[in-house]
DNA sequence: TAAATTAATGCATAATTATACATTTCCATA
DNA sequence: TATGGAAATGTATAATTATGCATTAATTTA
């Protein structure tokens, strides 16, 4: 799970370095040091590079990584997320096929205001958010479900 | 000139610090300091990516691994899709009756970057675009892709 | 050409990242 | 449930990279 916080949050916000991310990290309930952000950033294939804009930032290398999937344990919503990308103002959350509906109907449950509503295909969702909703507050919100379930 | 002389020795071998990088170009006559090679980096927009083979050694942002070239058939994708309109990032494919899915499927496998995901119904398929995609760039890419497979 | 301005580089060191080794957690199997 | 091996993580620190400031080189202007 932290392997795809940690691509969701390179994605969608400037992570400048490894203290940093640490810091977005813990903030959404996950805490580790930063020599294992060293060796996550290794293993996902992200590179720090300078943006003339934000300075050094890490970002995604050019081919998609084959992320590990994650074992499965239905209990756990985040076990069946794989990744959580963002477009103006939809979440695509992918599944594993077939879990889609289901993980989408979790959603609804929650019952998140920030969320319109939620449509699931095979192993896609999407999740519509009212408009002018910081990204990063949904996902702490389903950070916090998951450990409430715990 | 030093910067092509860096440029020229990323593409063809493996480089694995700016220390390194200094010895090399120092035999090839040219001598200046890690602080220097630092900034020369930073503004060549070259990145220290960990390769399993080689360990840490700097690549251009760009540089492409080995991505296996997906195997589509598509061969009568086209033929499916009655209409393709656009709203946002959203692009909104129309197909007929009973074949959204089977087309949604096909575009996935494409694994156009532009795409983040799909969403298919009975008729219509929702491809969600990263946002700032240019909507012809995904348009021909998904004509390319059907060119290729022909 | 001299002076003024700008850009490039070195030096020293701060900032950041990677890793050897110890410890803990996880899992499979008895 | 206990146990052994493997995987993950933390700790401490080594390795590496980035940068403030001083200096030099290059470029422009008068």
């Amino acid at each position: 799970m932290r392997h795809k916080l940690i691509l969701s949050l390179v994605r969608n916000e400037a992570i400048h370095n490894q203290d940093e991310l640490r810091k977005r990290l813990r903030e959404l309930g996950v805490d580790v040091t930063q020599a294992t952000l060293s060796r996550d950033l290794k293993s996902l294939g992200l590179v720090r590079i300078y943006d003339p804009k934000e300075g050094y930032i890490y970002r995604e290398r050019n081919a998609k990584i084959d992320e590990p999937v994650p074992t499965v344990d239905s209990s756990d919503l985040f076990d069946d997320i794989l990744d959580i990308q963002f477009s103006g103002n939809l979440a695509v959350i992918k599944t594993k096929l077939g879990y889609a509906t289901g993980v989408a109907f979790e959603i609804d449950r929650m019952k998140i205001p920030e969320v319109i509503g939620t449509v699931g295909g095979d192993d896609t969702i999407l999740v519509i958010l009212k408009e002018g909703t910081n990204r990063q507050d949904f996902l702490k919100k389903l950070q916090k479900l998951r450990m409430n379930q715990h």
